[in-house]
RNA sequence: GGGCGAUUGGCGCAGUGGUAGCGCGCUUCCUUGACACGGAAGAGGUCACUGGUUCGAACCCAGUAUCGCCCA
C-alpha cells in the first residue's frame, strides 16, 4: 500500500497486468462446456482509417459496463474487438499516404513495389497519384490500417475496455472476405441475393453506386426554368417548371396530378419537345405536386427519384442521356433526328453543369424559355461521403432482398422482418419505433455493389458466349471450400487462366460488396460460423449489439437481415444504443464542425476512471453534454476511494468476515445490502447510471458520516469488542463497494483490491455482490440510524462552523432533539456521535410535536469549550 | 410535412401519483489520526406554458412553444 496513493500510471500498471494475467481471455473450454453461461457481445468495429473521438469512448464504455457487470455476475463474457478497414475511408487515406491510385486494369507488380512515398502528404492530386495494380493497392491498404489498429488497441486499453485481444478480426481479414462471400454465395443459392439491371443512384465523383442507406438530402442551389411544350395539335402551348434543364433531351412524358383541373382536358393528348421536337405523352399520376411549380412537371430518365417511379408505374420508354462520368453521352441518341439531333451536338460529351448552360441558350434563342431562371434551392440526394448531387444511371448490379420489394418467395419478408424488430430488446425501448419506421418505408432491395478497389470482392464470375458475348445471367461460382476467392487472379471451378476473357471463357465480377454487407455479419465473423461450428453454436445468437442510433436504419438492419435469411432467428437478443455527445452548444460533436476533442489528451489529462464516469453517468439512448467538469468528479470520485480505502485500511479493516456487533455498524451494511439490491437491479435493465449513483450516494455517506463516526472507536476508544466491529463493517463496506465501482471505475478499484486481496487474483473476476449475505449481518439493524446519527452530527458541524472553530473544538454540551420514534436510534449511536462530535456531555431529548424522519433532528444549545491559552 | 426525444436552481443531471433532490459552480469557515485533486456549513428552484384527470401532478392525459436528432 503506497504512501500516497495516486491515480497516475494506474492504467499502464493494470492494463499490462490484465494482458498478463489474461484477466478478459474468454475460457474457451469452460464455455464450450456451458455454453448458456456465455454473455456474448457485438461489439461495433471501428473505422481505423478514421479517428476515436469522444463518441466512441462515450458508447464503448457503457458496452463495458455491461460487460464487465456480467462477467462478475458469473457469465463466460465473450467480447472481442473488430476492425472495420475495409471501404472508401480507407482508399482515400491510401491514395495520399502513398502517392498511388488503383488502376485495376494493370499487372500485379510483385512484392517489390515502392510506393512514391509514406507519410500524410495531405491531399495528394490525382494526376500526381502512381497508378498501381489492385493488389498492390489492397496490399497497401492494409498495411497502413495495420498502424492503425496498433494505434486503436493502445487507445481502447488506455480506456480500460475488457475485451479479449486474441479474438480480434477485422472486415478485410481472411475470415470476414470468406464468411463475407460464403454468405453471398447461400443468398444466392436461396433466392435472397439477385443481379439487375436497374435505375440506381451513381456517383459522378467516386464512380460507384449507392445505396437508400447512405443517401443524405442536401439543400442544392438550384433555379426553376419555365419551358414551353407545344401541344401536338398546334393548338398551343404547355409550360412546365424545371430545375434540370440539361435533361429536356432526355424527356419521355409530361405528368400532372389525376385531380389537378388545370391539366385534365390534356391527358391523353400529346405534345412536341422544344429544341429536340420530340412528341411526348401528358400523363396523370398522384406523385406529381399541384402547388410545386406549375403543377406540371416533365419526366426524364432519370431526373429524381420520383422520375423512376413514373418510370415504373407507367411504363414509360427509358432515354439516358447522363453517363456513369457524369457527361452527357457521346454518341447522339436514337429517339433524337433531323434540327434536334443537331441540337443533341451541342451537347455531347458536356457536363450535366455545361450541357444545361447549352440548353438554356438553344431554349432563349427558340423562345421556348418563357422567364428568367428563378433562383430556389432543392432537396437533392448525396452519397454521405460525396460533395456533387447523385445521378440516376441504369447498370448491373447485385441486390440483397430487405423487404422493401416483394418478390415471388419473399412476399412476407417485410412482415417478418419487422416481426424481428418486435423480438428485439431495444434500451432503451423507444428505439425501436426508428426501425420500424425504416423498415416500413423501404422503397427497393439492398443495393450491396460497389465499383471500389478495397473491399470483399463479388465470388462470381460470367460466362462469355462462343461469339464472344458475357453472358451475366449465366453466373458462375465458386466452391465454399475455396472462399474467401478473388475473381480477378482466380478462376472458377473446371476453367483456367487462359480462358479469361476469351469467348467461351469467363470474366470476373471485378465489383466488391458495399461495406455494410460485410460489417452485417460481424456476429458470424467472430463467432466463427462455419469456421469454427462448436463456438459459433455456443455464442450465436450473442447476447448484446451495443451502438449508436444512427446506424440503426444501417447496421443494425443489416445484421437483422443476414441472420434471418440464414439462421432464421435474430444475431442477438438485446440492442444497446448509445445517445450523442453534444457539445456546450448543445449541438452534436463532428468533425466537419472542427468541435472534437482527442480522447488521448482526455485520458490523459483526466485518468480513464474519470473519463469513463462521466460516460457512464449519462443514460443510454440520451444525448450528453460533452461535460469536463463530470470528468473531474469521476476522477475525485476515484481518488477518494483510493484514499478512503487506505485509510480503512491502516485502521487494520481486513478482514470482511468478522462478526458485526454495533447497532451503527450493522445499521451501515443493511444501507448497503438495499444499495446492492438496487444497483443490480438496475444494471440487469441497462441503467447503469442509476447504479452508479446508487454506489455513489451510498460512499460519500460511507466517507463523509460512517467513517468519521466510528474512526475514534476503531481505534480502539470504546475498547477492543467494539473496534472489532467497526473494522469488520468497515472491511465488509470496502469489500462490496470495490465490487459496485469495479464496472465503473476500473483501474481505482483494481488498484485498492491489489492492496489486500492479491491472493483473490483480480476484482473484476470476483462475484457481483449480493444483498443477502449483507442483510444477514446486519440482522434487522435499522438502516435509518446512520443518517440519524449523520443529521446529529451535521448539527454539531454547524455550530462549529457559525462559531468559525475548527472541527476538532471540543464542545461542553449539546441538545440533539428528534421525533420519539428517532431517539433510540440516536441512543444506540451516541457514543460514536459524541466521539466524532467531540462532545462532552451530549444529550438526546424527545420532541412529542416533531414527525417525521432525519429532517426533523435538531441540535441545540452546543455550548464550545473555550479555546486552549495560546501561550 | 411525419416520427422520436428533451425542457427541473447559473451549469450538468436524477426523480413515473403523496412535504422538490444530487453534483459542479458560488458564499463563509476549517490544515481535524486517509484525502487541499481535501473537509464543514450555507444561499439558490412558482419542475417550459395552457387546460384536464385526481383528495393530491415534476410525474398521467390533451394541446402550445422552444431545442435536438432521424425520415420525407
Amino acid at each position: 500500500m503506497p504512501d500516497r496513493p495516486a491515480l497516475e500510471g494506474l492504467e499502464q500498471t493494470w492494463d499490462a497486468a490484465w494482458t498478463e494475467r489474461g484477466t478478459y481471455a474468454f475460457p474457451r473450454a469452460d464455455a464450450l462446456a456451458a455454453p448458456g453461461g456465455i454473455f456474448a457481445v457485438d461489439t461495433p468495429p471501428p473505422t481505423v482509417s478514421g479517428s476515436l473521438h469522444v463518441g466512441h469512448v462515450f458508447s464503448y464504455t457503457h458496452t463495458d459496463v455491461v460487460a464487465r457487470f456480467q462477467r462478475m455476475r458469473g457469465r463466460t463474457v465473450f467480447y472481442p474487438m473488430g476492425w472495420d478497414d475495409n471501404g472508401l475511408p480507407t482508399e482515400r487515406r491510401v491514395q495520399n499516404y502513398y502517392g498511388v491510385r488503383c488502376d485495376p486494369s494493370l499487372p500485379y507488380e510483385g512484392p517489390d513495389f515502392t510506393p512514391p512515398h509514406a507519410g500524410d502528404a495531405g491531399s495528394v492530386k490525382a494526376a500526381d497519384q502512381v497508378p498501381v495494380s489492385r493488389r498492390t493497392f489492397v496490399a497497401l491498404c492494409e498495411q497502413l490500417t495495420a498502424e492503425d489498429e496498433k494505434e486503436f488497441e493502445a487507445l481502447w486499453r488506455r480506456l480500460g475496455l475488457s475485451v479479449d485481444w486474441s479474438l480480434t478480426y477485422s472486415t478485410i481479414g481472411g475470415p470476414a472476405r470468406a464468411a463475407s462471400q460464403r454468405m453471398f454465395l447461400r443468398d444466392l443459392a436461396r433466392g435472397s441475393a439477385y443481379q439487375a439491371q436497374a435505375p440506381g443512384l451513381w456517383d459522378v465523383t467516386f464512380q460507384t453506386a449507392v445505396a437508400q442507406a447512405e443517401l443524405e438530402a442536401r439543400d442544392y442551389p438550384g433555379a426553376y426554368h419555365e419551358v414551353a411544350f407545344t401541344k401536338a395539335d398546334g393548338t398551343g402551348e404547355v409550360v412546365i417548371e424545371t430545375t434540370r434543364p440539361e435533361l429536356l433531351p432526355a424527356c419521355v412524358a409530361l405528368i400532372a396530378h389525376p385531380d389537378d383541373e388545370r391539366y385534365q382536358p390534356l391527358f391523353g393528348t400529346t405534345v412536341v419537345s422544344p429544341v429536340f421536337g420530340v412528341e411526348l405523352p401528358v400523363l396523370a399520376h398522384p406523385a406529381a405536386e399541384p402547388d410545386k411549380g406549375a403543377g406540371i412537371a416533365m419526366c426524364c430518365t432519370f431526373g429524381d427519384l420520383t422520375d423512376v417511379t413514373w418510370w415504373r408505374d407507367l411504363d414509360l420508354p427509358t432515354r439516358p442521356v447522363v453517363a456513369r462520368d457524369g457527361r452527357l453521352v457521346r454518341e447522339v441518341p436514337a429517339w433524337l433526328s433531323g434540327a434536334g439531333a443537331e441540337a443533341y451536338g451541342e451537347l455531347a460529351g458536356k457536363t450535366t453543369h455545361s450541357a444545361r448552360v447549352a440548353v438554356v441558350d438553344a431554349l432563349k434563342a427558340s423562345g421556348a424559355l418563357k422567364a428568367d431562371p428563378k433562383p430556389t434551392q432543392r432537396k437533392a440526394n448525396f452519397f454521405e461521403k460525396g460533395d456533387k448531387p447523385l445521378e440516376i444511371v441504369t447498370s448491373r448490379q447485385w441486390y440483397l432482398r430487405n423487404g422493401g420489394r416483394s418478390a415471388a418467395g419473399f412476399e412476407d419478408l417485410r412482415d417478418q422482418l419487422l416481426a424481428r424488430g418486435k423480438e428485439l430488446g431495444f434500451h432503451p425501448d423507444f428505439m425501436r419505433v426508428r426501425y420500424e419506421n425504416w423498415v416500413g418505408g423501404l422503397t427497393g432491395d439492398w443495393l450491396v455493389s460497389r465499383q471500389r478497389f478495397f473491399g470483399v470482392p463479388i465470388p462470381v464470375w460470367y460466362r462469355i458466349s462462343p461469339s464472344g458475348e458475357v453472358s451475366y445471367e449465366d453466373v458462375l461460382v465458386p466452391s465454399e471450400e475455396s472462399l474467401p476467392i478473388d475473381p480477378s487472379t482466380d478462376v472458377p471451378p473446371g476453367f483456367t487462366e487462359a480462358q479469361r476473357g476469351v469467348p467461351g471463357g469467363f470474366v470476373g465480377e471485378t465489383d466488391v460488396f458495399d461495406t455494410w454487407a460485410t460489417s452485417s455479419l460481424t456476429p458470424q465473423i467472430a463467432g466463427g460460423w462455419e469456421r469454427d461450428p462448436e463456438l459459433f453454436s455456443a455464442v450465436f445468437p450473442f447476447d448484446l449489439r451495443p451502438q449508436g442510433q444512427d446506424i440503426i436504419r444501417t447496421w443494425l438492419f443489416s445484421t437483422v437481415v443476414r441472420a434471418h435469411h440464414e439462421h432464421g432467428s435474430l444475431p442477438w437478443s438485446d440492442a444497446a444504443i448509445s445517445g450523442w455527445i453534444l457539445d456546450p452548444d448543445r449541438k452534436k460533436m463532428s468533425k466537419s464542425k472542427g468541435n472534437v476533442v482527442t480522447p488521448l489528451g482526455l485520458l490523459e489529462e483526466h485518468g480513464a476512471d474519470g473519463v469513463r464516469y462521466w460516460a457512464a453517468s449519462a443514460r443510454l439512448g440520451t444525448d450528453a453534454a460533452f461535460e469536463v467538469g463530470q470528468m473531474k468528479i469521476g476522477r475525485r470520485l476515484a481518488l477518494k476511494l483510493l484514499n478512503v480505502s487506505k485509510f480503512a485500511l491502516s485502521m487494520g479493516a481486513t478482514d470482511p468476515t468478522a462478526p458485526v456487533t454495533e447497532p451503527l455498524d450493522r445499521a451501515v451494511l443493511a444501507g448497503l445490502a438495499s444499495v446492492v439490491r438496487t444497483a443490480t437491479d438496475a444494471l440487469e435493465r441497462y441503467e447503469h447510471t442509476a447504479a452508479l449513483q446508487a454506489a455513489e450516494a451510498f460512499f460519500w455517506a460511507f466517507c463523509d458520516d460512517y467513517v468519521e463516526l466510528v474512526k475514534d472507536r476503531a481505534y480502539g476508544a470504546q475498547g477492543e469488542a467494539a473496534a472489532a466491529s467497526a473494522r469488520a463493517a468497515l472491511a465488509r463496506s470496502l469489500d462490496t463497494m470495490l465490487r459496485l465501482f469495479a464496472p465503473f471505475l476500473p483501474f481505482a478499484t483494481e488498484e485498492v483490491w491489489s492492496w489486500w486481496r492479491a491472493a483473490e487474483g483480480s476484482v473484476h473476476t470476483a462475484p457481483w455482490p449480493s444483498a443477502e449475505p449483507l442483510a444477514e449481518v446486519a440482522a434487522g439493524a435499522d438502516p435509518a440510524l446512520l443518517p440519524a446519527v449523520g443529521r446529529a452530527l451535521a448539527g454539531v458541524r454547524k455550530a462549529k462552523t457559525v462559531a468559525k472553530v475548527g472541527m476538532r473544538a471540543e464542545v461542553l454540551t449539546a441538545t440533539v432533539t428528534a421525533p420519539a420514534a428517532l431517539v433510540p436510534l440516536l441512543e444506540a449511536g451516541a457514543s460514536d456521535l459524541a466521539a466524532a462530535g467531540r462532545v462532552a456531555d451530549l444529550r438526546i431529548a424527545a420532541d412529542p410535536a416533531a414527525a417525521g424522519g432525519a429532517e426533523a433532528i435538531t441540535v441545540t444549545d452546543v455550548e464550545l469549550a473555550p479555546p486552549a491559552p495560546t501561550a
